[in-house]
DNA sequence: CACATTAATGGCAGCCAGTGCCAGAAAGGA
DNA sequence: TCCTTTCTGGCACTGGCTGCCATTAATGTG
């Protein structure tokens, strides 16, 4: 019971893209999404911890899904393809979702104060390649191994994301391919 | 001529980093260091563009050196190579200038808000990796080989360094090595 | 020795993100 | 009807940061 709720994360989001759209991250002010949903500025900030994290929406939830992934892949699959196909999956989309999907990538690659607050989410979706990559060979997740292959695995996929941007007629899987090839040819010299 | 300056940029940070230690980043604010140096709060501003940008100190002035490592290594030394030692060299230090550098880089990789923040500091240094690795293949620096390189080469340097903190007894050199064998490994499967 | 010129300082007002506090609104249950 | 629960939103406040501008302290120049 309780009091309703007067909004919804999705409603906030779709306000704010609207303004963001029309003047820019950095000059849509809180207050302004506050007054586009029709809310107060201090139930703005419960339904989203900074305006920084707006644009990520649900992505949290999103890394259960992700974490799934690998767990369904089977051990016999070499470990860079399992952690290479997880990547693939994880950032499949309807072709309709897709154009929403650049839209908010570019906006959070390419706006600074995004760019920089991503590092802190990128954290958790890094730690789930860890965690993976530490159970397939016996690691802790602290160790050098993991870690290497999570945070070179965000270094492609943040590679790939950003050629997205510039080149929206490729795919992402084949820049995420593509990225993947780069580096073999890199360390095979 | 003009009139003269009141203070140094390594006069600035030194307070800044006292301050650090006894109250930690977040809780030292711009008014208490502008006191600490003895200067108007709004000179600050002018030394340093943002709270978060101190720590970093004359990192800017050091990609110079960064850029002249790489155009001083022969081009018949392996491109990976030739990177992996650059890098390294740009991350030597003297054994007496150690200790401050794993206190400011403790600072910068474990605090959040400079954790963020450093990724607009990392790109400079990611875009001088691209430039020499773009030059060496005959490549523009957009293209993926060079972002590729540049992105993966940071993970590389992160990793090392994030290990080290926790390490100190490991050279960053043997890490920033171990952590190219983990990719070696990775990739070869 | 005045007197411009130049360049840095620092105070002030103000913007914006974010927080703690708390009174009040709106639901369900006893 | 009253009580409990939960969400709302206003208010005051902090802290980073900026624009504006008068002031200060140097270095020329006549």
């Amino acid at each position: 019971m309780g009091r309703p709720v007067v909004t919804t994360p999705g409603e906030i989001e779709q306000a704010a893209f609207r303004l963001f759209a029309a003047a820019g991250f950095e000059g849509t002010t809180m207050a302004a999404i506050a007054a586009e949903v029709g809310v107060g500025q201090r139930t703005l900030f419960r339904y989203y911890p900074s305006k920084n994290d707006i644009p990520w929406g649900q992505f949290d939830q999103t890394l259960g899904g992700f974490r799934q992934i690998l767990d369904d892949t089977p051990d016999d699959v070499p470990l860079i393809d399992a952690v290479q196909q997880a990547v693939l999956r994880f950032n499949e989309y309807d072709p309709d979702a897709e154009p929403p999907h650049r839209d908010r990538m570019r906006l959070i690659l390419r706006t600074p104060a995004l760019q920089a607050h991503s590092v802190l989410r990128y954290a958790d979706w890094r730690a789930v390649i860890a965690a993976y990559v530490a159970r397939r060979r016996g690691l802790a997740v602290d160790d050098l191994f993991p870690q290497t292959v999570a945070q070179v695995s965000l270094a492609l996929a943040l590679t790939a994301y950003d050629a997205w941007l510039d080149h929206p007629e490729a795919s992402l899987a084949a820049l995420l391919e593509d990225a993947m090839g780069a580096l073999r040819d890199y360390v095979a010299g």
